[in-house]
Order: C-alpha cells, then structure tokens, then sequence
RNA sequence: GGAGAGGUGUCCGAGCUGGCUGAAGGAACUCGCCUGGAAAGCGAGUGUAGGCAACCGUCUACCGAGGGUUCGAAUCCCUCCCUCUCCGCCA
C-alpha cells in the first residue's frame, strides 16, 4: 500500500494515477476521515498525558499514605472520556487503512498509459517464429496422441481445468522445474527455497491478494489458509515485519511451486489445452533490494527469466505493459510472451514486476542502513523464470514433427534422458 | 488431538505479590579517551510507529495478538496465535 502520510500530502498525484489505471476511486472520504483522526488524536494524546501525569501522582500519594479519592474520581472521567475517543479513533483508523489496502501503487513514470493489452508496448522480439511444412497441431491435440496430457480423466477425478500429465510429459514438466532451478540457481545466483503453498490471510494481504482479489485464490473452509497463486506470497513474506541488515541485500531467491487460481472471471477463455488452469507449476524469482537499485535489478531479473527462453530456443517478445494493465502492486511489469503455433500468436509465459515499497510497506519488510543506522522499506520484486505449463505447451507446439511427436529441446536432454517423445 | 512450560528491545536475560520500568544486568554496535597499533579498560550513545512543532524539541502508543478488570497493567483475568517438552496419531 501507499504511505499514509504519501496520500494525505498527494491526493491529486494519487486520484491522477488512479485514473490512468482505470480507476475511479475517489479519495474525498479518505480526506475527511484522516483530519477527523488527526484532530482526535491530538486530542486523546492531550488526554492520556493528563492521565499520565495524574496516575504518577496517586502513587505517590499512596505511598504517603494520603486521601486520594478525590483526584481518582477525576480520572475516571477522564478514562471514560479517552475510551469514547479511542473508539472513535479505532473506527477511523480502521476506515482509512481498509481505502488505503484498496488503492493500487502508482505506475512508474516510464510506463506508457493505456487502458487494456491493446496498448501495451512491444520492447522487442527473440527468434523467428518456424515456418512448418504442415499444418502444426495445438499441444492438447498432441498430448491426447502420445499420451502425454489426459484432460478427460483430470476432469473425472477433479473438474475443469486440471489436467493429467503422464509418461514423457510428466518427466518433461519435472525437467523442466529442475533446469529452470539449476539455471538461476548456479548462473544467475539465486538462493533456492521450496515454500509452504498454503499462507494465512496476514501473508496474502502483504503481497496484495487480498482483501481485493479474495474471489481469485481458493480458501480452505473454515481455515484462516489460502492456497497460494504463485510462490511470490509465502517467498515475500519470508521476511514480513523484520528489519534486515543493509549487508544482506540484495536478496535472490528463486522457488518452484504449484499454484492455485480460482480465476472466478476466466470461464470461456482457453478452454481448450493447459493455458488456463486451476493448478499449475511455476519456478518464481523474488528478489529484495535497495530502492535505488531496483529498476537496474528489474532488468537483470527479466534477463534472467529471458534467458530461460533462449535457451529452449523458444521465440518470444517483450512488452511493458501500459497504466491500465497493470497489476494492482506493480509499479512496472513486463511480460515476456511466448511463441504458440496453434494460437499463431505471442502468449504471456512470464510477468516480472517491480512493486517498489508497495508490498514491503504492507508486509513490513524493512532494512537498516549502515550509513546512519535508518530504518527505511525495501523493494521487492519477482517474475516468472517461468511458468512451467505454457512452457511445455511452448515446446510440444514449437518442437513438434509431423508425425506428432516432439523433439527434446538440446538443454533438457541431460534431464529427460531421450531425443524425442514418440 | 491431550498434558505441561514459555513468548520482554539487535541478541541473551531480569521484572510478573499492579504505580518510582520504555523497561535492570550483560553482549553487540557507534563515537570519544587511552595505545606505536590492537586488545583490555574508561566515558557517552544506540528501538519502532504516530501526532504536534518542524531549528532544538515534545507528546502518545508498543513487553506474541486482541479484548477485559482498574484511577493506573509488561505485571491480574479471558480468547487466539506461535515455540519447546512429554503422550497420541501419521508420511
């Protein structure tokens, strides 16, 4: 979330880059009710100093031994008059921070403005998309032929939008998880950590899940414990309400996880294949930084899940994505898309956003400076290095033959153990 | 799941028969003295959040979280969370 203080000292800056997201919030009740808190609160400090004050003095005159029922009548008007005050206070206080948990961060000043994908800017393009000599088939098609991807029995034991992987495309989902960890791990100096894909409401209110986007994750009945959506939640809040040594910084991490989507607003929409899923694989970066590293830091992590992709050999394209894109926590996001034969188009395989303090501020994350011992938030940041099921739907469709079997990409053949899947 | 013990500042650790404890003592760190240099020693300092003033400063809150009792709570009561030990169960 925004700092309060931000907010209240740049409203026109906040309501401007509410709109060019989008949104039309207005901040007018936010106004009001944080001078009305300010105003009572230097009044019931006001109150609580008298109280103060007074308490020291009944102790010492009971240590004299002298008649204090006078001056203790008084406080309990007093207490009655700070009780009613506090409330007051609490009710306000609550009311500001549940506009303040709802309002997205502020887009980068380099990031265009725009209202839907439309307007998303192309930075540039990898590879060249193949030309086949027939007419290449979608990855479910060639997953039902070798027996690879089995969406009826998925369906059976749990519904839509799960999916069975069996024989050569379980091996090669495996693969894929373990090259990607190796990869950022032994190159790109990340430090592995294999998370609980469970977290309480605390951890997926700091990275920004909730309270807005609660219809988006799957909740355990009766269980304060929601099924993760990516590795960043439990991966951020790692490190919630601690102060961590400036030396330490930055911090890489990289962690594989299923994740879960309810995605109530998808129905419809790549029904077909395993683009859309309730539960998928996704190897996350996450990275803590200092704040004046962080866009240089951005780039490198988005080299780093490019170079995933480089490495498979699979044509993709970077875009930035405009104010209206956007996520709610992003401040700058690019996604890398990837090549799709059978959607003869570029689809989003890794998202890799920088959330400034945006996140730290929420989950309290904050770092001590050695210069002069400040406390002040960090950055953090992750992105997708990468989505592990759009990268096999990626390779089945990039790499197929026209026998419909597929070709290992040269880089997983140490992990698959064969050339091709027949 | 059952029984017991416990959660205090960067760390360790007192206080817990309510007022003189934002919090003893120690460690660590910073600055100064000492030294050829270092260690030891000596002296001073070092939490977070928020309000007001915005130069110095000042006030409020925070002893796992929330609520209650009280004129007043780290200290008493209740609920919850977490950690440890033993038992049960389980991969």
């Amino acid at each position: 979330m925004l700092d309060l203080r931000f907010v209240r000292e740049n409203i026109e800056l906040v309501e401007e880059s509410l709109r060019k997201r989008g949104n039309e919030l207005s901040l007018d009740k936010f106004r009001e009710m944080e001078e009305e808190r300010r105003r009572i609160l230097t009044d019931v400090e006001k109150l609580k100093h008298r109280r103060n004050v007074v308490s020291d003095q009944i102790g010492e005159l009971k240590r004299k031994g002298e008649d204090t029922g006078e001056i203790i009548a008084e406080m309990k008007e007093l207490s009655g008059k700070i009780k009613e005050y506090d409330e007051r206070l609490k009710e306000l206080e609550n009311n500001i921070n549940d506009i303040l948990l709802v309002i997205p961060n502020i887009p980068h000043e380099s990031v265009p403005v725009g209202s839907t994908d439309q307007d998303n800017e192309e930075v540039f393009r990898w590879g060249e998309p193949r030309n086949f000599s027939f007419t290449p088939k979608a990855h479910w098609e060639l997953g039902e032929g070798l027996d690879i991807l089995d969406f009826g029995r998925a369906a059976k034991v749990t519904g839509a939008r799960f999916t069975f992987l069996k024989n050569a495309g379980a091996r090669l989902e495996r693969s894929l998880v373990n090259f990607m960890l190796d990869l950022h791990v032994e190159k790109h100096g990340y430090r592995e950590v294999f998370p609980p894909f469970l977290v309480n409401a605390a951890s997926a209110t700091g990275t920004g899940q909730l309270p807005k986007f609660a219809e988006d994750m799957f909740k355990l009945e009766g269980l304060d414990y929601y099924l993760i959506p990516t590795a960043e939640v439990p991966v951020t809040n790692l490190y919630r309400e601690e102060i961590l040594a400036e030396k330490d910084l930055p911090i890489y991490h990289v962690a594989y996880s299923a994740c879960f989507r309810a995605e109530a607003g998808s129905h419809g929409r790549d029904t077909r294949g395993i683009i859309r899923q309730h539960q998928f694989n996704k190897v996350e970066l996450v990275k803590f930084v200092k704040p004046e590293d962080s866009y240089a830091e951005l780039e490198k992590l988005t080299a780093d899940a490019e170079e995933v992709l480089q490495l498979l050999g699979l044509p993709y394209r970077k875009v930035v994505l405009c104010t209206g894109d956007l996520g709610f926590s992003s401040a700058k996001t690019y996604d890398l898309e990837v090549w799709l034969p059978a959607y003869n188009d570029y689809r989003e395989i890794s998202s890799c956003s920088n959330f400034e303090d945006f996140q730290a501020r929420r989950a309290g994350i904050k770092y001590r400076r050695e210069e002069d011992g400040r406390v002040e938030f960090v950055h953090t940041l992750n992105g997708s290095g990468l989505a592990i099921g759009r990268t096999l739907a990626a390779i089945m469709e990039n790499y197929q033959n026209e026998d419909g079997s597929i070709t290992v990409p040269e880089v997983l053949r140490p992990y698959m153990g064969i050339d091709v899947i027949r």
